[in-house]
RNA sequence: UGGGGCGUCGUCAAGUGGUAAGACACAGGACUUUGGUUCCUGCACUCGGAGGUUCGAAUCCUCCCGCCCCAGCCA
């Protein structure tokens, strides 16, 4: 079955951002180069607005000549691990791309970002506050409102080197005094009035263990990783916009050699799923999912298990573009990105969800034959196998109808159609249970004379169904996934109700007894295939044995005949 | 009602004063041994609204309206 190996390729399409890394090139701004980062914090795993978000910098790094840093952005170490860093590293070399060992921490640069914060404080422009958090929040001002200036602000250049060495020392407790950076406590910009640059937290870090207690905050710690790594533009999300300017007040203060250029895009949302890590964690706290890497989850992981391909998220994220506006993308256009990437690869196969029995009562008791089936009608040089053929085949429930409404093209009392690669069939008896009136059981006539599927005189059917032999079919688990929420923004969520409310009671149903054609049996354990008529599918990669294959729907195919069923319906 | 942003087809999105790309979705049709794929056709006289400048405006100006972000010792 296939498997994904393609390298990403340039989009050839445009957006702001590279209008803005041209002008620069043609300016001779940075010599040319060029250099971006994928910043993640290691605090939980990666979901498909990261991906969009890693596509854009290694793409862009790709695409001009530069490099992409992989930065761990591990400065909050109450809520990071190594189980993070891990999942993060695997998952965007799954994407396909690759940091060529450009790998940084920013709890690497504690030592480096202590000593600027050393020289902030000698340069005037920080002072050690020993307000609580609760004052510093009331000093704060509101948004209308101006803040006022903490009573340990004028402190002098001596007290607050003293002070900041005994706050890097262990002298305080968590929350006893912070390190603040001296701006303007009326800046009409919140974030610019004395944000606060270290605090004290006795917390041991996964990287740097009990050496630190205190900590750097992010818009102290990125403009400066950014400037030491050699970033020449780094981009980041719309939430940040307000951020720009304490980044860089930060480099401005302390006359850094190179000043990259943040850029602000929107972030990806998604209609029928939620996209923000709080609600992630909570949908796997609350056990409403299995993990990360549910397959109906939003996470890069949960993608992978569902059987989608690198090929088909990054299709995705190149077609999306980036840009300023806040949107929400249909996930439609997620599953045709799929569609379009595996209907070129996938190998076909038959397989029957929910097996209905049919008897070719005129076929010899104890006859086997092997049918030639192609294995990928867009690529013949996938070429073809064999399918065991027998009296007792299943096919379909929903492909049989006793009483059938307007255009379905399927069985029927009566009906001839198809059996895909095989024979042609007609329906002879419904045989059903006495009591509960349920059809158990076909019993059809075959057409000898249409081996292969064409009729020699020339007719022609309708219908063409997919089908196993019952003797040589194979027992599968077969998991259907749909949208794990049933409102197209379950983010926006009405009074007295919770997020967790709109998830669909329906995304996930499991079929036992599933009937696989024989050289299903052993699937391997990721692989993507299709089941012919049905839809994209993946052996599950971690509970798929060979001999107990277990299949998850990646994508329906396309059901034309269903919207006309509707339609039929509604009249 | 402080500051910063954003409004172009149902959904994304190009467009950067010269007369509205493309994709998904949707609707028809052709082909078809997957009601799949593929192919063809249709789908914004109008760019949040109103004025103005101009021979000419989605692009420039003015006002208005709507939406998003910011008051963590999170990122």
């Amino acid at each position: 079955m296939a498997s994904s190996a393609t390298p990403p390729q340039p989009s050839g399409s445009t957006n702001f951002i590279k209008q803005i890394i041209e002008a620069d090139i043609a300016s001779g701004k940075n010599n040319g180069r060029v250099a971006t980062r994928f910043p993640p914090e290691p605090n939980g795993y990666l979901h498909i607005g990261h991906a969009k978000s890693i596509c854009l910098n290694f793409g862009l790094a790709k695409e001009f000549g530069g490099a992409c840093h992989l930065r761990f952005d591990d400065t909050d170490p109450a809520k990071e691990s190594m189980e993070y860093v891990e999942s993060i590293q695997q998952d965007v070399r799954w994407l396909g791309f690759d940091w060529q060992g450009r790998r940084f921490f920013a709890s690497d640069y504690f030592e480096a970002l202590y000593d600027f914060a050393v020289s902030l404080i000698r340069r005037g422009k920080a002072y050690v506050d020993h307000l609580s958090a609760d004052e510093i929040r009331d000093y704060r001002g509101t948004l209308t409102a101006p803040g006022r200036n903490s009573p340990y602000r004028e402190r002098s250049i001596e007290e607050n080197m003293e002070l900041f060495q005994r706050m890097r020392a262990g002298e305080f407790r968590d929350g006893e005094c912070v390190l603040r950076a001296k701006i303007d406590m009326a800046s009409p910009n919140i974030v610019l009035r004395d944000p606060t640059l270290y605090r004290i937290k006795h917390v041991h870090h996964y990287r740097t263990g009990g050496t630190w207690c205190i900590y750097p905050m992010y818009d102290f710690t990125h403009c400066l990783s950014d400037m030491m790594e050699g970033i020449t533009h780094s981009i980041c999300t719309l939430e940040f916009e307000n951020n720009r300017a304490l980044y860089d007040w930060v480099l401005g203060a302390l006359e850094t050699p190179c000043h990259p250029q943040q850029i602000e895009f929107a972030r990806l949302n998604l209609s029928y799923t939620v996209l923000s890590k709080r609600k992630l964690i909570e949908l796997v706290e609350r056990g409403i999912v299995s993990g990360w890497d549910d397959p109906r989850m939003p996470t890069i992981s949960g993608y992978r298990r569902r059987g989608y391909t690198p090929e088909a998220l990054r299709s995705f994220c190149d077609r999306i573009g980036v840009a300023r506006a806040d949107s929400t993308v249909d996930i439609g256009l997620l599953e045709h990105c799929l569609r379009e990437d595996l209907n070129k690869r996938a190998p076909r196969f038959m397989a029957v969800l929910q097996p209905l029995k049919v008897t070719l009562v005129n076929y010899p008791e104890g006859r086997e034959e092997e049918l030639e089936a192609v294995n990928n009608p867009e690529d013949p040089s996938m070429g073809s196998r064999r399918v065991p053929f027998s009296r007792e085949i299943y096919i379909e429930r929903e492909d049989f109808l006793e009483d059938p409404p307007r255009k379905f093209f399927r069985l029927a009392p009566g009906r001839e159609v198809r059996l895909r690669y095989a024979y042609f069939i007609r329906c002879e008896e419904v045989v059903k249970d006495p009591t509960s009136g349920e059809v158990t059981e076909l019993r059809c006539t075959y057409d000898p004379t249409t081996r292969g599927g064409d009729a020699p005189d020339g007719r022609r059917v309708q219908g063409t169904l997919h089908w196993v032999s019952a003797a040589h079919a194979a027992p599968a688990e077969v998991r259907l996934y749909d949208h794990l929420f049933m409102r197209e923004n379950p983010g926006e969520v009405e009074e007295g109700r919770h997020f967790t409310d709109y998830v669909n009671p329906g995304s996930l149903k499991v079929l036992q007894g599933c009937r696989v054609e024989p050289s299903l049996a052993n699937a391997a354990p990721g692989s993507h295939c299709q089941f012919e008529r049905i839809g994209y599918f993946c052996a599950d990669p971690k509970e798929s044995r060979p001999g107990r294959p277990v299949f998850n729907r990646s994508a329906t195919l396309k059901d034309t005949w269903a919207k006309i069923a509707k339609q039929v319906k509604g009249r």
